[in-house]
RNA sequence: AGUCUCGUAGCUCAGUUGGUUAGAGCACUACACUGAUAAUGUAGGGGUCCCCAGUUCAACUCUGGGCGGGACUACCA
């Protein structure tokens, strides 16, 4: 035993005596058990005490900002187990570029309008809505809205603070705040003035009964839809022949007609398209009208065909068909492609109002199916929302009525009857109404139920109608069809889709620049941004903001009664003064907010407003033209406040403006001009601009428009007193281009003074000379690039919407949100800024449960966030999502994989920590001494310092490319397979007894090393064990200034410090120690018993190197004494070839089969000749292929005679002879783990010094005798006795080989 | 119905520009090791790579068509 440890050794136990008070805070906290949720709640009082998260924002003042928006939740519902997911992806990213040095801008929020609050409300007070203004005032239920909506405000913070979320709450934005509904009506102004917002109609859901519109979610409401008998029509519409349609006629003998079917006949005057599907094939068929008996031509889908002629039928001569006949004959003539019959023109099928505007054409949609009906759509623009939509898009005139106010209306008023004539404008009635046609039907109700003197079984309009086209040969098939109708909820009458008044942002006005600016953007996954989102704008319609409801953002539109002027307001103090002038107006009696100040942006002052209904409903301008004007009673859709949250959250532009002196917090800070020089530098700068040298000419056109790296250069640019050449005011970046009169000293001093001044105003400034820029461009460009990539982020880039943070680096939320949260802040960024609004997403899939299905309280499969953290802490919790599927793809959550990660990672990473803390405990290491320098280090300890930093590589490009699952992966696959199975279990001999050597003190820094490292790595993902981690480390060591891990920078990668050969060499020595110890497994040899060699074919000579500079380690982890290298000279190696497919294949493609049935039947003498000679030509079918030994992969077969394994092309051969001495050994080796349990069986410190005693037996007398000392050392033995016998008493049996027990007696010195 | 997405071992997931015998972890079974010890290691069994067709010398991989799960968007003639 070395004196130096023993040294320790005593020091170790001296201190546990308690002898000595410096011990306690000299050593490394060692754990009893892993308790990750008490580690989460410890670490979280910590953060608390130390305000952690405020110092991680603190702490990186003035370094560039990232930029995160944080998509408000509802607190309206309890916060489920699928936000711990979402939130673990957000705050693993904003803490990993906290760690890269950002100051990460996380705003916290609340989104607290929209129906779920509203239903929340009524089922509470057991109202309906329409109990709204009569059984509770507007301003009631509104009050109750507004506490209704933070119910769970409590649970939502709990959550945000137990899973160590860490966003911004100390002043959270809240969408029903006055402040924030500001901005959003400042956004609607804006759009207003851009001529973005305008008032249209859509198609919705309408109730003639009840005089109102409906929702989609009250016609969803259960009973809503019932099945209804109703008259449905085959109609036939004529085609005009014309140089579009002739091609149609061919063959053709009567006219020609196009078959559509509708469930609504009432709708067929209103028609003016019809729309085919251009993928859908299309058949002319000639045969009879049934009703008529007419011969007719009829085009119709394929695939319909049957369901409108009997196949039977076919084969029917046309001549012999009479009218009446059961059995119609037909005749198909021709197919025709859907997008074919694009553009023919049809005659109008009922004549009672002519369309303004291009209609009676075949359009295309992608919408058409042929599941019924004839594969050809009937299109009536002012009832159907589809046809609304498709007819728009092809330009198709709806068939509307101009009323006597002149206001445009459908064919059916909003009583359910066909329009009558009289509430016509007569100039419309003149010019498009059909006097003889029309007036039977005008008046008449579309509905029976709408009518109260017509009965069930009265004839309907579509009956009228059906039988009118009966008669003109229009119909031809009339039925009653039974179908699910929806009904009004509230007078259960059937509802029509009708077009009502809404207000719509002009979202395809700016079509292509949001299509533009998307692909710019990152997505995470790639596929959700081209494809549902891409798709989602490639068909664009303008957003319909209008919502009939009572909790929302109102619109602040004003209009006056007749439309003609309209007012809409973007401030607060643009209504305070709107207000004041209808008051002086006399329009309105008093300023209902008064008291308001304008300009005061404190939170108080703007909780003396409410902008909501009923209070903004009160609300009553004066016209220019001193009318009174009307709010519009809509609301807007809450997903606009969503959208608006870039904004809305600073309270932009009020609180931030834009071109303020100050700024706001977040504004650019560089120094431009000084005002007194200003004019005249500004007249020199065009001058020079006019003027510029060859170099400046040529270094602009490489720096303009963004070209390097995105940046802006300006040039000619005034800072200070001084005219810059080019300057990069994100970067704060000058760059000079010097003519040769610079040499000049004059010139020198005077640039030098300026560049002083430039730096003192935190510029830095580089010089190139003319020539450097004219020769040497690209030079020139990387250094440029070099120092942009080495100067922080002063200013924002880009150019949207300044003082506030925009756009977002990073947002993330669930895949569903694509065209709610995500498409809306996109719109509103595009619409106001032409800017993205955020640059990197991830849209993450849903959490079902472990079967896959979704989780809903219904099935009682959904996992409380709170149960699961208390009970596992929270950082498995956010490792298992994280890593165990991509974010974006759905998880199955299961506590069983859980647990796994608990084990897995968790476990193994606290073990070697223990591991580590228990040895550096008893050495007394602190990483006090000096670095060893890792060339010196050994071999081991350079490989996993190797790995370390491959590693660092990997995950710090994971987590910047957004990749977090990979990042995860990859640090534990490093924990459990590189540092856990193999560097600590091969360095274990090291920390164990030895003196405290370079070697040792090697070990310890290197596992040092690693653990602090992969504490770092983790933290974004797991931050509360990571910081535990980083803690006790440091707090012994000091080696680090910050107190928290999420303090700390994140690890820079040393490449140099990536060694692959040595990471080849090991990965090698890991697989030959598994082979070995796989055949001394079969052979039921044991470990501990030496044996003498190994042999490996080396089949070239870099192997032989690799092979030999890691066989120390191979053979001390088989346990084998060693190695010898067998040549192909030796001739006991029998070779096997395969052809290598993936360098022939593409050579020789066809001959592959033939090429490697050829190399397989190789004989040793042709492998040999390859190998020596470096190729070999082979013949197939006459060609001549010429083999290199890269074509080819060479393996050994066996060794004749020896125990061997193979693997790949590495083949070992196991010597398994025992000698005598080899017997010796492993008896030795056998007592000395035979005592060491022992030791472990008494409880024994594992410092305790032992005395020995062995009763004798011949068996082993011999080998315990020789290899005394080793035993000793090993177990801790002052004295080994040997003796006749050993008493029974406190002595233990153990079974040495077979029939072979030996007695020992193990006592404490 | 449309769009997107997923489908590989009992479970959760990898699988590079197509290339030879498709991998890992968990679970299961067996074994080994023994001062990291409520830890660790090694091995084994287990596959119609959802199905069909095509392209190719060669398909888990590419193309087309189905089937099944999920999400979103529509609710229709």
């Amino acid at each position: 035993m070395e004196y130096e440890y023993l040294f320790f050794l005593y020091l170790y136990l001296f201190k546990n005596t308690g002898l000595t008070d410096v011990s306690m805070s000299n050593k490394f906290q060692v754990y009893k058990q892993l308790d990750l949720a008490q580690i989460n709640r410890d670490v979280l009082k910590r953060w608390e005490e130390d305000d952690t998260f405020h110092k991680s924002i603190s702490t990186r003042e003035g370094h560039p900002t990232f930029v995160f928006y944080e998509g408000p939740p509802s607190a309206n519902g309890m916060p489920g187990i699928h936000h711990v997911m979402a939130r673990a992806i957000k705050d693993t990213f904003c803490r990993y570029k906290t760690m890269k040095g950002f100051r990460v801008h996380r705003k916290a929020g609340w989104d607290t309008h929209g129906l779920p609050v509203e239903l929340a409300v009524e089922k509470m007070l057991g109202i309906t809505k329409d109990d709204i203004g009569k059984t509770i005032s507007v301003a009631e239920y509104n009050a109750v809205c507004r506490t209704e909506v933070l119910k769970y405000t409590r649970e939502w913070e709990a959550l945000t603070r137990q899973m160590g979320y860490w966003v911004n709450m100390d002043d959270p934005y809240i969408t029903y705040e006055s402040r924030y509904m500001e901005t959003v009506w400042w956004l609607l102004k804006q759009l207003y003035e851009k001529n973005l917002l305008y008032k249209g109609y859509s198609i919705q859901p309408f109730s003639p009964a009840a005089g109102t519109g409906l929702s989609s979610h009250e016609l969803n409401q259960p009973g809503c839809y019932r099945d209804v008998k109703d008259t449905t029509a085959v109609a036939q519409f004529k085609v005009i022949r014309n140089e579009k349609s002739e091609f149609l006629y061919k063959n053709v003998d009567t006219d020609l007609y196009f078959l559509a079917w509708t469930t609504t006949p009432w709708t067929l005057p209103s028609n003016t398209a019809l729309c085919v599907g251009p993928k859908i094939t299309y058949v002319k068929v000639r045969s009879f009208n049934p009703y008529t008996g007419e011969p007719v031509t009829l085009i119709l889908a394929k695939k319909l065909l049957a369901a409108h002629f009997d196949p039977k039928n076919e084969s029917l001569a046309l001549e012999d068909y009479s009218l009446g006949d059961k059995k119609i004959p037909y005749l198909v003539l021709a197919e025709y492609a859907g997008t074919e019959l694009e553009g023919v023109d049809y005659e109008q099928l009922i004549n009672w109002v002519k369309p303004k505007g291009d209609a009676f054409r075949v359009i295309t949609g992608d919408f058409v199916t042929t599941e019924d009906g004839t594969g050809i759509v009937h299109i009536a623009p002012t009832f159907g929302a589809d046809d609304d939509r498709v007819a728009k898009q092809n330009g198709i005139a709806p068939l509307i009525i101009d009323d006597l106010e002149g206001k445009r209306q459908p064919m059916v008023d909003r009583n359910g009857r066909f329009f009558l004539v009289e509430n016509m404008d007569p100039a419309f009635v003149a010019e498009y109404v059909n006097l003889e046609t029309y007036p039977e039907f005008a008046g008449r109700f579309v509905k029976n139920a709408y009518d109260e003197t017509l009965a069930e079984d009265d004839a309907t309009v579509d009956i009228d109608i059906c039988v009118m086209l009966k008669r003109e040969n229009k119909a031809f098939k009339v039925e009653k069809h039974i179908h699910s109708y929806p009904h009004c909820w509230r007078t259960d009458k059937p509802i029509l889709y009708y077009p009502l008044d809404s207000w719509f942002i002009r979202t395809t006005a700016v079509k292509d620049k949001m299509i533009a600016l998307n692909n710019t953007i990152n997505w995470k996954p790639q596929s959700t941004g081209t494809g549902r989102f891409g798709n989602w704008l490639e068909n664009l319609v303008d957003w319909n903001l209008s919502r009939s409801r009572f909790w929302g953002t109102p619109l602040p539109v004003w209009r006056t009664e007749d439309g003609l002027e309209t007012k809409c307001i973007g401030s607060t103090e643009e209504l305070m003064n709107e207000i004041d002038q209808a008051v002086a107006a006399g329009i309105m009696e008093k300023n209902i907010y008064q008291g308001f100040e304008v300009g005061n942006n404190s939170k108080e002052n703007y909780e003396k407003i409410d902008l909501h209904r009923p209070f903004v409903d009160d609300i009553f301008l004066v016209s220019s033209t001193g009318k009174k004007m009307f709010r519009e009673t809509d609301l807007i859709d809450v997903w606009f406040d969503a959208g608006a949250m870039p904004y809305a959250q600073m309270h932009f532009p009020f609180e931030a403006p834009s071109n303020s002196p100050q700024g706001g917090e977040h504004a650019p800070k560089y120094q431009t001009a000084r005002i007194s020089s200003y004019p005249l530098l500004k007249e020199l700068a065009q001058k020079q601009k006019d003027n510029q040298t060859e170099a400046e000419t040529y270094l602009w056109n490489n720096l303009r428009g963004k070209k390097l790296s995105n940046f802006k250069f300006r040039r000619q640019h005034i800072i200070d007193q001084f005219i810059a050449d080019f300057v990069c005011l994100e970067k704060q970046l000058i760059i000079e281009v010097d003519g040769g009169y610079h040499s000049l000293p004059e010139v020198q001093i005077s640039d030098t003074q300026r560049t002083e001044i430039l730096i003192s105003l935190g510029y830095k400034v580089i010089r190139f000379t003319n020539e450097q820029v004219l020769n040497e461009i690209d030079v020139v460009l990387g250094e440029i690039h070099r120092i942009l990539d080495s100067l922080p982020l002063r200013g924002r880039a880009g150019d949207g919407a300044s003082g506030i943070p925009f756009p977002a680096d990073f947002i993330a939320e669930g895949v569903d949100q694509t065209r709610g949260w995500f498409f809306t802040l996109h719109a509103i960024a595009t619409m106001i800024d032409e800017s993205v609004a955020f640059k990197n997403i991830i849209s993450n899939g849903l959490v079902l449960d472990k079967n896959g299905n979704k989780m809903s309280k219904r099935l009682g499969n959904a996992v409380d966030p709170f149960a699961a953290i208390d009970e596992n802490g929270s950082d498995p919790l956010r490792w298992y999502m994280l890593t165990n599927s991509q974010p974006w793809d759905n998880l199955k959550f299961d506590m069983l994989g859980v647990d796994e990660v608990k084990r897995k990672f968790f476990g193994t990473l606290y073990n070697t920590y223990n591991f580590f803390a228990m040895y550096a405990n008893i050495d007394g290491f602190m990483y006090a001494e000096d670095e060893i320098p890792v060339a010196e280090r050994p071999e081991i300890d350079r490989w996993i310092i190797s790995l370390l930093n491959s590693l660092v590589k990997e995950v710090g490009e994971s987590y910047e490319t957004y990749e977090p699952t990979r990042a995860g992966r990859a640090i534990s696959d490093f924990v459990s397979e590189n540092l856990s199975n193999w560097f600590v279990r091969l360095s274990r001999k090291r920390y164990w007894g030895g003196s405290y050597d370079a070697d040792k003190l090697s070990a310890y820094q290197t596992l040092y090393t690693c653990l602090v490292t992969i504490a770092k790595l983790a933290a974004p993902i797991a931050p509360f064990f990571a910081d535990l981690l980083y803690t006790d480390l440091n707090k012994i060591t000091g080696k680090e200034a910050d107190q928290s891990i999420h303090l700390a920078d994140f690890p820079v990668c040393n490449e140099s410090l990536i060694n692959r050969d040595l990471e080849e060499k090991m990965a090698l020595a890991q697989k030959a120690s598994s082979m070995i110890l796989g055949l001394r497994r079969k052979e039921k040899l044991k470990v501990r018993q030496p044996l003498a060699r190994i042999m490996v074919p080396v089949l070239n000579k870099d192997f032989r190197q690799q092979f030999d500079s890691v066989k120390n380690i191979i053979l001390s982890e088989v346990n084998v004494k060693e190695v010898e290298y067998l040549t192909d000279a030796a001739g006991i190696i029998s070779k096997k070839i395969k052809a290598n497919f993936k360098t022939l294949g593409p050579k020789y493609g066809k001959l592959m089969k033939q090429i490697s049935g050829e190399i397989a039947g190789f004989s040793q003498q042709d492998i040999s000749r390859l190998e020596k000679t470096g190729n070999y030509e082979l013949n197939i079918n006459g060609e001549s292929i010429l083999l290199s030994p890269e074509d080819v992969e060479i393996q050994t077969e066996d060794i004749p005679g020896w125990l061997v394994a193979s693997e790949g092309n590495l083949t070992i051969a196991l010597d398994i002879h025992l000698t005598g001495d080899l017997k010796l050994e492993g008896i030795a080796r056998e007592f000395i783990n035979k005592i060491q349990n022992i030791r472990k069986e008494s409880d024994f410190e594992v410092t305790d010094r032992i005395v020995l005693r062995i009763q004798k037996h011949d068996f082993y007398n011999a080998a315990v005798e020789k290899y005394k000392d080793y035993i000793s050392n090993q177990t801790l033995a002052s004295e080994l006795i040997m003796m006749d016998k050993v008493e029974d008493e406190n002595s233990y049996l153990a079974e040495i080989d077979t029939d072979v027990t030996a007695r020992i007696q193990v006592v404490r010195n």
